[in-house]
DNA sequence: CCAGATTAAATTGTATGCAATAACTGAAAA
DNA sequence: TTTTCAGTTATTGCATACAATTTAATCTGG
């Protein structure tokens, strides 16, 4: 410890993952569940670089199942690995967002026009409890929360749909969204206002078109919150050696 | 060997892997591109049982690599892994086969949209090449070639809209409709006619809507051809073994 | 004092071994 | 004949050990 003079110290932070070593299911998949959900409540930063070693202390496994995770994890795309170094976290280059905003805008509203057609009660009742929650975060002002939720409202949405195939898909799109905003947008960005509730509102109101011009508007809301026009020069490639220069320049 | 009485040599069969030990990059990656393309080509029948031990044994590789194949597999849905017993091919249900159908109803659409926004001459010659490369496995007769090449017709639909997620996804949703088609489907289908060759067509007259009724149509085919309203009984579960009888009677 | 080569440390990639578990076999009982 | 149950075998799950490779640190020469 010690021995990277600092930065080391930013691979895995003990914050997002809790008290794992005594849980019962310390299996892959959990430990993959768990680093997602990091990542969705932004504690595990673009770049951060995991090491299998301290991946496998810290959930109190051997580095065979620690592995496993980072390999699951890069199929993803969450983690990038580099042939005989460590994985990092994905960085999402501008290309990437990009292709990730046009991504949903092709499925998004495909969803919704499904859960229009397809919709019951109970499903509105929970995408209101899913708003309910939302509103609390922003009350409370638990970021992390707020964060987490907002990005799980389109998962909702896909869940609901009720195609386990496309539910998969945009989870893997609102993963990789969500670090495509850390890394590209600043600041405050909490989806702004409430978008997703007028979204429902028209889903309840049957009114499937306007639904997907409300959700393109989102998606368009989000893509200019990303400055993907503007130069950041150093961020546009895999550069964790120019980002983590960056890193020292602000510390 | 012989200690499973004979159904244990049809696990995996040489056929579609070929003399891969000589092979220099015996990386997990490409025994997974093998089975996958083995898969495409019909060569792995759904429901087939899968032992890493086997795997390992004919790639020359250690059970390590052959495990994490398997798991990329498993990731990807073409292999199905039940917790202490082998993997085998997955054998989709009804509904799997439904919510594939459904999955690429949403999505393929988008995919010529984008594809008749920003095609270049080039693109379009890709695209011929392709169907030339389709009606000579016609006209052979080579039938795992043409099976293969019309899934793959698709996957080039999806790489020229240049967006990597979905052509992942395509990717995935393909190969499994592969599966499906084998599941649900019998006898003589090989994509009707030419379908494909329409809708390039269309495509080239920068027709997009016309180019999207046409591929409607055509998934509209695929899901007609999945009988998916019978009673199939002998084949809705995971039964390797009634599989296998049917193996025994055609050798 | 800096550039380039060399050595050392850390980390991944792969193989192997052992324990745990599920399926298969055969015999005994209904 | 069919069913049940225990013993056996095959196969996975996980951990560990070693080799390969890359990064970081140190040393040497200009």
């Amino acid at each position: 410890m010690g021995h990277l003079r600092g930065e080391a110290d930013a691979t895995v932070r003990e914050d997002g993952l809790g008290d794992f070593k005594r849980q019962r299911g310390r299996t892959a998949d959990e430990i993959t569940r768990r680093l997602v959900r990091a990542v969705f409540e932004h504690r595990l930063p673009p770049g951060t670089r995991i090491t299998e070693d301290k991946l496998s202390r810290t959930f109190g496994v051997s580095r065979t199942l620690a592995r496993q995770a980072t390999s699951q994890l890069c199929e993803m795309g969450v983690f990038v690995k580099k042939p005989n170094y460590s994985c990092t976290v994905a960085h999402p280059s501008r290309e990437d967002a990009q292709a990730l905003i046009d991504a949903r805008r092709m499925v998004e509203p495909e969803l919704i026009r499904q859960i229009v057609r397809s919709a019951n009660a109970s499903d509105l009742r929970l995408l209101d409890e899913h708003l309910a929650l939302e509103q609390e975060a922003r009350l409370t002002g638990d970021r992390s929360q707020l964060i987490r939720l907002t990005g799980e409202f389109h998962l909702k949405l896909a869940e609901l749909a009720r195609n386990p195939y496309l539910a998969s898909f945009m989870m893997r799109l609102q993963v990789l969204t969500c670090l495509a905003i850390l890394v590209h947008a600043d600041g405050e960005t909490g989806c702004p206002r409430d978008e997703h509730a007028d979204i429902v509102q028209k889903i309840k109101s049957r009114d499937s078109e306007g639904a997907v011009q409300l959700m393109l508007a989102h998606l368009q809301h989000i893509e200019s919150e990303l400055r993907l026009e503007e130069v950041r020069p150093g961020r546009q490639l895999e550069d964790t050696f120019r980002w983590l220069a960056g890193e020292i320049d602000a510390g």
